[in-house]
This record gives structure tokens, sequence and C-alpha cells, in this order.
DNA sequence: GGAGTTTACGAATGTCGTAACTATC
DNA sequence: GATAGTTACGACATTCGTAAACTCC
């Protein structure tokens, strides 16, 4: 698991859109489906509802966008420190 | 970045040692290198100070180590929340 | 000289984008 | 028939392991 396809996934489960996922992270859509697919497989269960014309949570989905938020921001803070940490 | 380098990171940490690292994930010693190499290049800051006979964590190091133990933690909760979410 | 980390290099795996397909409205 | 998500497929990048090199004790 990649901290690239969590924040794949938290994009997707806000615009509630695979198309302006993929545009907010300046990639294909093939490439937003086939993360969120990998994501899938490597939890073993769906995270989402999709028809062509819509897309939607599952309770698995929901479950899982909190941790993912928590996960990328705390990522993203310990990067921040350990910069921090070298600098000063 | 991934888990798996963040886990590859928390033992050789708390290893002290590449080689017993590569053991503990059935990687090759090279392998192991990469990863933490990747890492820190991705942090921008070195990670470890390590000769040939000794590794030692850097402050920077240090601080990553508690925040890379959080973020493992929490993705493996999160994997088992979206898994008993999508049972139960 | 031996234990342990790092390069070199070829192979395998994964990820991406374009293009074609499918399905819903 | 238009819009949006999914496959197919070829190309690119990343990662791995074996083998060789380097380095500190």
């Amino acid at each position: 698991m990649n901290i690239d396809s969590l924040q794949c996934f938290i994009l997707v489960a806000e615009n509630l859109s695979f198309a302006r996922a993929a545009e907010a992270m300046y990639k294909s859509q093939p490439a937003v489906t086939k993360q969120i697919n990998s994501l899938e497989a490597e939890l073993g269960t769906a995270l989402f509802i999709r028809s062509t014309r819509h897309v939607e949570l599952t309770p698995a989905g929901m479950s899982f966008y909190k941790d993912a938020k928590d996960i990328v921001l705390n990522s993203q803070m310990a990067i921040d420190r350990a910069k921090r940490q070298s600098i000063g």
C-alpha cells in the first residue's frame, strides 16, 4: 500500500468522481481506476459502488476514508518533522 | 512513499542492522539499502549514520521512527476495520 | 581477512497513458 | 448519442536478487 493510492482514494471519495480525481492528481482516468482496483484487491473488499453514472462509498469505503485521511495527514507531518529535525 | 518502505525503515531502526532487517522482511540486503536510500531521498534528509560496522539513527531518523510506527500501525488497523465493515 | 553495506547489472513486476469498449442516462 | 468508468496493450519506471566491490574492524 502506498500513500499515493490513499490520496487517490480520498480524492475519488470527496469528488464521487473518478474523472475529477484524475484531474486533481494530474493523472489519466484509467490510472485512477487501477489504483482503486489495486487498493480494493489489497483490502479484499469493495470501497465504491459504481456504475458509469454514479459513484458511491460502501460502508467499508466510509470506514476506510476516515482512516486514509489520518494516514495521509500523519505521513505529511512525519515528513515535515523529519525535514525540520535535519535542519534545526 | 509506501508502507513497505516504512516497515523496512522500522526494522532497520529496531535492529540497527540492514542484514537483520533484510532477513526479517525475507528480502535481500541490497533491496533494503535501496528502500532506505529512496526514503532518504524522498525526505531530503539522512535517517541513518552508517559505516560498514555500525548503524545509528540521526535525529531526523529518531523523529521519523515514531511517526513511521504510528503510520504503519494505523494503516494495519485501517485495513482491519475496512475488512470488518465489509463482512459485518 | 571477515562481517556487513553499497554498487552494477540483468530480470521481473508494476504503473502509466492512448485508444477502444461498455454502460448508463 | 453523450458522458463516465473499465479493459487492452505497449512503453516507461521502479524494485528485486545475484554477484562483485568496498570498508571498517
